[in-house]
DNA sequence: CATGAATGAGCCTTCATTCAT
DNA sequence: GATGAATGAAGGCTCATTCAT
């Protein structure tokens, strides 16, 4: 008999090897990607750049990874990973909404200041990869949902404007950060970084109608996706 | 020559053909672009496809243009011509502030919701070409001007909150809309479109905290990018 | 959207064009596939050489197949063709069975021998490809059917052995011939024409035993696979 | 280094272990090489399939073996062995040529149909390999030289059509049964066992035209290769 | 102008083989 | 001896671009 393998062998999952060696080689493969995706973008990125900017073999590459998309991958969660722990000391309790939100909004375009060139990358994965995609809007959707709670929650308290349909006023809420930040970092029209963080929490309050003197609360999350 | 990474073309500067027949090849061409680039996106269309698209062999598409990057741009520009020129009523002359923005925010989601998948191509295209982020950028830069414009004149009549830097708002509120249009007609996130323009709308006047009752006015422009 | 050609074109089948070129082109291919496969076998043959044999770029190849599978496909269909209408004139009526046997052994043994290499590839192909072992298998069935019939037919004519299964007989008698003709041809075991055919064709009848005077008859077929 | 299309293996021949773990490692290895190969042929073996079947490091097969073609080599011996000396009672001396000649298919039939998978790949490696060609031939050419000294000796003794050329009639005759094996138990063409032991025979006496009833001898010798 | 076959650079991926641990 | 990560040559395939008809 012959059969079983005409062609490609079912690209069995890379695995994750124990040795301290397979781990290095690994992370500098994880990290020249970072280097290369930020530089070329997702889809001008080869497999080689990324072997060589981790020095290593080309071949090397298939021992940790099947394709572009998977380190692809590795490199998302490992700044989805920051998104979730931004560096800032300012995430804790907050005495009221607005200096929660003011918090929430500086931590967020921190972060994606810092990490401009890989937020663009995912922004171009989103566009080019249909999983990509469906993990993207998939992790909008529960950032939204939060917000769209608080939203209810303050508008239940006389807080926030009636009139609004919370889900999509923290769509668009959160999207007005997001985009501000992309064409601030990514398409590098520069602001000054307290302005800017200052006017989207004024905005973010405003367009609620969270009046400006408030009673102290911890009800509000404010996310941004 | 293959060479996929860096667009080669710039070879003579293909012309605008004179010959009735080779007008109607050309927008054949563009049209079957329009298709392919709708389907496909930017980075996965390929010459191949247009031509074949188009109904035409796959030497003639070099008769009218040099690359996938110039007939894009040609795709490009009939869209922004749409954009410019929205095909609804309502874009005339306004009693007031609130329908003036309404109908630019309806105008403007519904031209995005009928062009949805070329606008997401625009945004793709953003991401993998220099010279598209440029033109993108300096186009986003005229709209966000002009509400500027707008904002600081609400100001000055008192009718907008004057602790907002009119530069950043414009830009925010513009953004707010267009990721909204983006997550709705793109990624595919669905909404009723009436909720869709009073929401834009109602964020929109809360932002600037423009009051509910207003003077007759044509002060303002709303537009988006 | 971006989906659909995520990776691979879905290898749409090449069609056979109908230019006078391209038709020269592609008969070139097969000609060089002809001497390469036969040089090379089918294992060692690579898509390269056929090209360059073919006097043709390596893309070239793509254009009219997708694989070395579906070039081999055409070749063995030549080679089919030749099989089934042998040059031999003495494939005609025959006055008696044994004229009808040899006739036939020496057509089948005439073609083997000059596509000796090309006979060897389709048995190495055979063990390596299971499209092409089910293929094989088909056309063994169909020429073994035929034969096993015209032993029915002569052993209800009182002029073949009784005893004997007609399905297994005709199996192995048709594989007797084949295999002889692969070990001389193709392990290159060299043996005289002449005697070859005598051989086997006494062999036949012996096998069957079919008396040597015979009443003359056009009952039997006896094909070879 | 790689190399695919010409077997490389000329480095300083690997030698039999002598401490019991690398005897043990080897015979590992020959027996997940009988594995591979039976399961996926001998073009589509990967020594790193053979190295795991034995669960053994990628590397450690070249303590052993310098190539596949080495491995092969060995399951090759072990399966001639098997061959040579058939497990079955019946090969012991027989009254009269019937009966030797049956108990030779029985037992030749027998060990093919329990290998059948080798038996496939010692096919292909024929036809891929010079090196196995050439040691296949010789193979065959002995065997059939005693068949062909037998039917000799036969037809001296009026027993075997004198009008057949013993070489080619020992040769065609083995070829039969080989390929009626090959067909049946590698093409998957099924029959009952007992009707093809007892074809084969009829098969074999009459096409030596050997009486049906005989002589009691121990003359007759009936390879089959 | 249109045609469509031919070209070939470029990138991907596999896997035999080596070698430091 | 055993390990398994690293290496890199080899070949496959795609598709932008050219050019003879």
């Amino acid at each position: 008999m012959a059969g079983r393998r005409t062609s490609t062998a079912e690209a069995g999952a890379r695995t994750t090897p124990t040795s301290t060696r397979g781990m290095r080689t690994r992370a500098a493969l994880v990290a020249a990607a970072r280097v290369v995706f930020g530089r070329d973008g997702y889809v001008n990125a080869r497999i080689i750049d990324i072997s060589q900017e981790a020095d290593v073999a080309a071949g090397s590459f298939y021992t940790y990874f099947n394709s572009k998309e998977e380190i692809f991958q590795a490199v998302f969660e490992e700044v989805q990973e920051e998104m979730l722990h931004p560096r800032m000391a300012e995430t804790g309790v907050h005495a009221d909404v607005v200096s929660a939100i003011e918090a929430n909004n500086r931590a967020y375009l921190d972060v994606y200041r810092r990490n401009a060139p890989l937020m663009a990358v995912i922004e171009q994965v989103a566009t080019v990869n249909d999983d990509f995609r469906a993990m993207r809007l998939k992790r909008s959707r529960a950032f939204t949902g939060r917000n769209a709670r608080s939203i209810t929650r303050l508008q239940r308290m006389g807080l926030a404007d009636p009139a609004l349909d919370p889900v999509i006023a923290a769509r668009a809420i959160s999207g007005m950060v997001s985009r501000l930040a992309y064409t601030t970092f990514v398409l590098d029209d520069p602001l000054p970084f307290e302005v800017l963080v200052a006017t989207t929490t004024r905005l973010w309050l405003n367009a609620l109608r969270i009046p400006d003197e408030l009673p102290s609360t911890s009800d509000v999350v404010a996310d941004t996706a």
